[in-house]
Parts: structure tokens; sequence; C-alpha cells
DNA sequence: CGTTACGCTGACGTTAACGTCAACCTCTCT
DNA sequence: AGAGAGGTTGACGTTAACGTCAGCGTAACG
């Protein structure tokens, strides 16, 4: 009767996952079997627990940043240090020094997208305005 | 008059691209058969033009943020206001806004997850550090 | 007891974004 | 003229990340 403080009832099943997630069975099933989740089994239906849904925000967001499901696994190693030992978690931590480069310097490409994209938006505006435009300046990489 | 010297690269082959653009000359004729490219024909042969170019690098940058190519092509027509009418304009503009306030969102979420990993990062630095020892050489800010 | 709902496991289909390969031009150089 | 370098067009193969479908189990509901 009384609820356990965050142990017990913190499992949630396929359909639940799905409708908080946005996501279908399959791409459930599909990042277990290739070991993003391991969802615990009662019988033989799968039981998310909070590690699961931890993971699964964290594998949404990589692939929002175009991670590909490889990468994120092995990122995702280190978000849970428990079972892995000192040279695990030694490697997970360069990879995540990798990957926090990556994304940093994405960061900044992306500052630049976005001025440079304002930019066009600005002078396509004047230029719809005015029906007469200027040459066009592009910043290369 | 004869073409200014320093105006001879106006033009580069398919090669020249590749070599400038780390690309394979399939990714090239691919962007072209996508009409994400349009390089003018020397008989057979392509030469790409500095629009090609600008298009390029666009490309590119587009794809390192997750964007399809299909994303890309509509986002693109922005950047080139010849040839198209003020409708399609209109229409590129909307398409544009709406990139930019996907990658606006993107750039925001991008920052919790580098907090995010950094704070991870040090944590288990500090964890290592406690396990065996080891202090932390070179921590992110 | 049947049926409806949810879940599981294969297994094959699909889309995007190219890779790979064969077969063929077309210059240039020796 | 032959060899090579660089280019071209199909056409088929590949990988990632799922979608879709068939067939089966089971648990509750009326």
């Amino acid at each position: 009767m009384t609820r356990k403080p965050a142990a017990k009832a913190e499992v949630m099943t396929i359909r639940e996952m799905c409708a908080a997630y946005d996501v279908t069975p399959r791409t459930l099933r599909f990042y277990e079997a290739k070991e993003l989740l391991s969802p615990i089994r009662e019988g033989t239906r799968r039981l998310f627990t909070r590690r699961d849904r931890a993971r699964l925000t964290l594998i949404l967001r990589g692939k929002r940043f175009g991670f590909s499901l490889e990468d994120i696994r092995q990122t995702l190693d280190l978000y849970d240090r428990d079972g892995s030992d000192a040279a695990q978690r030694q490697r997970a931590c360069e990879i995540a020094r990798e990957r926090l480069a990556i994304m940093e310097a994405q960061r900044a490409e992306l500052d630049v997208a976005i001025a440079d994209l304002k930019a066009e938006l600005a002078a396509s505006a004047t230029n719809t305005a005015t029906q007469r435009g200027t040459a066009p300046s592009h910043a290369a990489e």
C-alpha cells in the first residue's frame, strides 16, 4: 500500500514508454537489440527502468545532434559507472571528451550558420521589398 | 580583353572539388541528381561554379547539423534569389525561418547537453580519483 | 468460453545516402 | 598507335534505422 521511495513501481511498460517519449515499440525493441537499452523481463514482457529512461533521453538527444546509435552507445557507458571497471571508465571518458569537443565545435558552427541564415533572411526581406538585389555574400568553410 | 588570370578558378573539375571539399565524385554526382548542385557541362564533363561551391558548403554544413538532403535542398533556394519568383522566395523564407527556429532550439539543447556531459565527466573524474588516487590531469572549465 | 488488447519474436521491406563496379568516351603524351 | 589519366553513365550493393506484417502467447473481460 505504501509506496517505497523510488524503488519498485518505477518501471514502465512498452506502451507507456512509447507515449512518454513518442517512439514506437519497434524502436525500443530495436534499441534493446543494439544494446542501448536493457529492460528487465517479466516473463516475456519488457519493463523499462528509470535507467532505461535516462538512457533513452540521452539517445534521443544524441540523435538530434546527428550522432549515430553506435556513437551514442559508446558515450552512454560514461553515464552509468556501475558494472564497468576502471579501464572501461577511462575509455568512456576519452570518448566523452572527444564527443564534447565535437559538440563544442558544432555549437560554434551552429552560431555561424544561424547568423548566416539570419543575414540571408534579412537580405531576402529587403530584396523582396526593393525587388532589386545586391551581390550574394558567402563565407566559405 | 581576355579573362583575368585570377578569375581562372571560376570553375572547378570534379577532382578539384573532391580535393577541396573532401567528398567523392559519386557524392557530387549524387547531389546533382538530387538537384542540389547544377554544374555546367563542357561536353559531357561537369564544371562546378562558385555557386555550386557555395551550395556545397551549405550542404555539408547542413548535414553536420543532422538535416536531410531534402531539408537542405529546400533551404538552399533562399540563398539564390535569381530564377525564383516572389512566391517561391516567400516560401523559401518561411522554410528558412522554420529551419532557423530548429537550429536555435538545437543550440539551446546543445548547451544543455554540453553542460551535462561536462558534469558527468567531472563526476567520473572524482570517482576515478577517489577509487584509485589518479588525479584529474585536465578538466574542462 | 471466445474475443479483445497488449506483447513477443522472426523475417522481410523501405528510405537515405552514398559505395562499387563495369563499360565506355576522350584527351594527352610518348 | 597504344597507354593512361580522368571523366561519364547505368546498375546493383550496402549500411543505418527503423516500418510492416504474420504468427503466436497470455491475461483479462464479458
